[in-house]
DNA sequence: GTGAAAGCGCTAACAT
DNA sequence: ATGTTAGCGCTTTCAC
């Protein structure tokens, strides 16, 4: 059905080689013979097999990027940094998302099927030591984004600093009653994220009422969802005693939250301030104190070690570590200076 | 360096022919010399080469998507359609976005090439003759979403009915004054939403004041951007006469709009009503009235399309039209029965 | 049900 | 700079 490199061989009077090496490039071509292959390409109108092509050179320029889901501000932002680096490397992107978490393993495992890519990055999943040790032996290149393992390159951000800087902002604001808003225990960011919030506390001598501390019971995106957040805050303020302060570990849970309060008629943040984790677009929109993460960075930098990697399959495992940025809005600021406009429209 | 079929034969004392077969299971291997061919695939290994493989049976079992960008809640959701379909069906998938509109055809190009991929997803992308005439010639499997051919499958959304329906909307809630924010004039989508509501004033004999008709000049997200519609709105309400209420094109250009209005002190909807266009996630939160488009059903039907065109290439052409659907919330809804709660806070 | 053998379309030594 | 040739790893007739 198709044209070949024979086809345009027979017409330009060439040997199949040579139109080879004057569509790869790899080789020097003289420049008529060139021009001769070339117009028997466009008059026959050729374009290379990319499967024969793959097989031959045993390598793919594709890299395959697998996340947990895609209904999320943060992988989008991910893949789509992930993808500017890439097409300015001439490579393609294969998306595996897994619509459950049991199937992350399994578009995993495609993703790292032979001839398919030339190396994968692994978003926000977490390594399991089998997983760790196959990757290992395979000698797969990959690289972790939003994870982090000795033995792999990775490019993460510290999550328990982040808490850490919420609380330690929280604390010089004057509040001292804290409810934690958290996803699934499962999610590594999450933990860690409580982690640094309780430490800051505890350097601050304040203690933390288990109370005011809710986990999402919900697997479903981990936990990282808008009605989580509002359903918590919900909760807490019906159930436990009033906290002045709310750390949600992410914005959509925050913003969940910021509705729950306004419906129960307190004002935030006189009453009640809340900082949340990501940075989303909406929280500029509503004014929510959060922690910003570089997201496109992230997949931009990820596909950068992975692409390295790839070139060189022997180079030393390289892991950074973003810090997250504490960025103050009207949630949390009470000493702010925009006392005429509502929280959730003030820039 | 890595394991073959040759291997696995060997070992198992059958030929490369059965080990084949053993694995793609389309034709039948007795169970016994399968289990043998299995066992000795699991001692050395064995994963079978997807590169070979696509040479060989000339399908890759890969579909590309080519989308203008990725950071927009529409493209997310159909992109989450397409990628569910498509892992239902065993088919993996390739993106490709574009990060400027003149990208948009190397990606299309890139995605085109052979073996790359099986078919093609074209999202949102303006057909031009040219492209048409290459694609019909190349009999290559497309299928169009977001927009429209004759010539090909597609999945789109009325986007002049669409444009209607919110003029008759906010005619029956009694406004009259009515201003535009519309993206670039080159989105097609946007023109037949204008084109749709402006028809639907003219049927109510209403006139549109050419004063409060916004266009974005910004070519970057074709002007579906927040802050061009917040722009866009502070425009309007410094310049033109005072409208009473808004259409914007695009949810994103809404929720900028809202904030405009919020600043100037103007009530919403009391002042001026409001209505966007797609449904994002963002709007059921803040109470904006839109035209619910399905996008996660348009990739999943797109996708449904394009498997059905690959298995099948000479079937009919079949394009489907989607009715977006009004969705009332509290920016337009004068007299709903929510009056004690901010219009950005209810549900 | 299984084996032999001829591709699939391109690349990369190696030779000239 | 160009041609020859042997793969790349798997699929698929066609016999048996």
């Amino acid at each position: 059905v198709s044209v070949t490199i024979y086809d345009i061989a027979e017409r330009a009077g060439v040997s199949i080689a040579t139109v080879s090496r004057a569509f790869s490039g790899r080789t020097p071509v003289a420049d008529p013979t060139r021009k001769r292959v070339m117009s028997a390409a466009r008059d026959l109108g050729y374009e290379p097999n990319v499967a024969a092509r793959n097989l031959a050179r045993q390598a793919t320029q594709v890299v395959g990027v697998v996340v947990p889901m895609l209904t999320s501000y943060f992988f989008m932002e991910v893949i789509r940094g992930i993808q500017d680096r890439l097409s300015e490397a001439g490579y393609d992107l294969l998306v595996y998302a897994a619509r459950t978490p049991d199937l992350v393993g399994r578009q995993f495992d495609r993703a790292l099927q032979p001839g398919r890519a030339d190396g994968v990055l692994l978003c926000s999943t977490p390594m399991t030591a089998e997983r760790a040790e196959r990757l290992r032996a395979s000698g797969y290149p990959v690289v972790l984004v939003d994870s982090d393992h000795a033995d792999f390159d990775s490019v993460s951000v510290d999550n328990a600093e982040g808490g850490c800087a919420a609380a330690r902002h929280l604390l010089a604001e004057g509040r001292r009653r804290f409810a934690l808003i958290l996803p699934h225990p499962e999610s590594v960011p999450g933990v860690e994220r409580r982690r640094g919030f309780e430490r800051a506390l505890a350097e601050a001598d304040v203690a933390l009422d288990p109370a005011l501390v809710s986990e999402s019971r919900d697997a479903e995106q981990h936990g990282y969802t808008r009605e989580g957040g509002y359903d918590a805050m919900r909760a807490l303020l019906s159930a436990g005693p009033m906290p002045d302060a709310v750390f949600a570990a992410s914005d959509v849970q925050a913003l969940g939250a910021l509705k729950a309060l306004r419906e129960a008629g307190l004002r935030c943040p006189e009453d009640v301030a809340v900082v949340g984790f990501d940075d989303i677009r909406t929280s500029a929109y509503v004014g929510l104190t959060t922690l910003s993460q570089p997201m496109y960075e992230m997949g931009r930098s990820g596909t950068e070690k992975l692409l390295c990697r790839i070139a060189e399959p022997s180079r030393p495992v390289s892991r950074t570590t973003f810090s997250a940025r504490l960025v103050v809005r009207e949630t949390s600021a009470a000493h702010t200076a925009t006392p005429a406009l509502d929280p959730l429209v003030a820039l």
